[in-house]
DNA sequence: ATGGTCGGTCCCCGA
């Protein structure tokens, strides 16, 4: 069982890049942030016709996420609980059915930036992470296999960006920011690509400026989250580094990990 | 080499 996670900037100007990996790739799960569009105007249609089901909770122009499975989806929740005014389309959550009595719960997640530090966006971030926190807590008590997967845009720790000194005062990598990360983490997740690898300086997105990608200036932000129960099946975890290297494509790379089931 | 990016869109904003 193959899930991967990849902010694809645009579904729309990605559809040939996406198709192609999933063909490549095989994931049984996908989940997808910033597709930046409205439901009406997701591709399902070119996703079912290899195979591909999805759940979409969309936006114009910004955000939207969603999620694509092989295996039927069902029980899906559109948005993250704790603050019934946001209205950005950043998180969505469904459980897929593997066989008749084993399901897995996934979310695919677009946490925001928060840059620059001092406005009320880093604040959001702040208040988004503690939202989480806290729903993430109760899908926990189910004691079932989860997959909290997306863009955190959290590097967690120096080790996951080229220039410490850059990142430390950037929405990114700050303080607040890490400590809220580890707090998630200390629920009971396991934060797959981690918990497999001891190299430094591996990335999930390099920025479209300045030749970030060929000077190898990336972060890694992408991360996918297991509860206790997903994590004692993990087999593997990978950084798919080839999409980042193609004609048009995504600044981020995609993630995946596969489980034993 | 004093400029070097995308995508979506209320031609500037968000990353």
């Amino acid at each position: 069982m193959k899930i991967a996670t990849w902010n694809v900037n645009s579904v729309k100007a990605r559809l040939p890049n996406i198709i192609e990996w999933l063909r490549l790739a095989q994931p049984d799960v996908l989940l997808l942030q910033e597709i930046k569009v409205i439901d009406e105007n997701f591709p399902s249609f070119d996703f079912q016709s290899i195979g591909y089901s999805s759940a979409v909770h969309g936006q114009k122009a910004y955000n939207g996420v969603a999620i694509l499975s092989k295996k039927p989806i069902t029980e899906i929740r559109i948005g993250l609980p704790g603050d019934e005014k946001d209205e950005q389309s950043r998180y969505i959550e469904c459980c897929i059915n593997l066989s008749k009595n084993i399901n897995l719960r996934v979310a695919s997640i677009y946490l925001p930036n928060g840059n620059p530090v001092e406005t009320d966006k880093f604040s959001y971030k702040i208040r988004w992470m503690e939202r989480l926190i806290s729903h993430a807590k109760t899908l926990l008590e189910k004691e079932e296999l989860i997959i909290l997967g997306g863009d955190y845009n959290v590097i967690p720790s120096d080790y996951d960006c080229y220039d410490p000194i850059i990142w430390k005062d950037d929405a990114l990598g700050r303080p607040e920011i890490r400590s809220r990360f580890r707090t998630l983490i200390n629920l009971g997740l396991t934060e797959a690509w981690r918990s497999l690898h001891r190299e430094t300086h591996v990335y999930s997105f390099w920025d479209y400026q300045a030749g970030a990608w060929q000077k190898d200036n990336g972060v890694r932000i992408d991360h996918l989250l297991l509860s206790p129960q997903a994590a004692d099946l993990l087999e593997n975890c990978e950084i798919d580094k080839n999409p980042r290297g193609q004609k048009k494509a995504s600044d981020h790379t995609p993630v995946w990990c596969e489980l034993r089931l």
